[in-house]
DNA sequence: CAATAATAGTCCC
DNA sequence: GGGACTATTATTG
């Protein structure tokens, strides 16, 4: 686990219930402009997929790659986040 | 729209 | 250390 995998957790960490950022944007947050590819490469080898939720990362134009857990999986767990977050409105 | 180059970090040898 | 890998992105035809 090296320091900028920990940043990227942190980071991911900070998304609020329901909304989603782009692997650019987690890699300019934690001062790493340009690694968005880092970024996925640290979310991949993730430890625990659900207690850092990298369901709420996606590509640019918030079309999903990728998911340890299947991109079906992280589709539904978008939707359902969405969902608690309009409930909780 | 599909293919490809660039780029930054980590992993395996 | 060098080369390959990646859940990306931007560019080119």
């Amino acid at each position: 686990m090296t320091l900028f995998e920990k940043k990227v957790l942190r980071q991911v960490l900070k998304i609020p219930l329901g909304e989603v950022r782009t692997y650019a944007q987690i890699a300019r947050a934690i001062g790493h402009p340009r690694s968005y590819r880092a970024v996925a490469n640290a979310l991949r080898k993730n430890p625990y997929p659900f207690f850092v939720p990298c369901h709420r990362v996606v590509g640019c134009g918030k079309d999903m790659r990728g998911y340890a857990l299947g991109r079906a999986m992280k589709r539904d767990l978008i939707k359902f986040e969405k969902k608690v977050r309009d409930m909780l409105k």
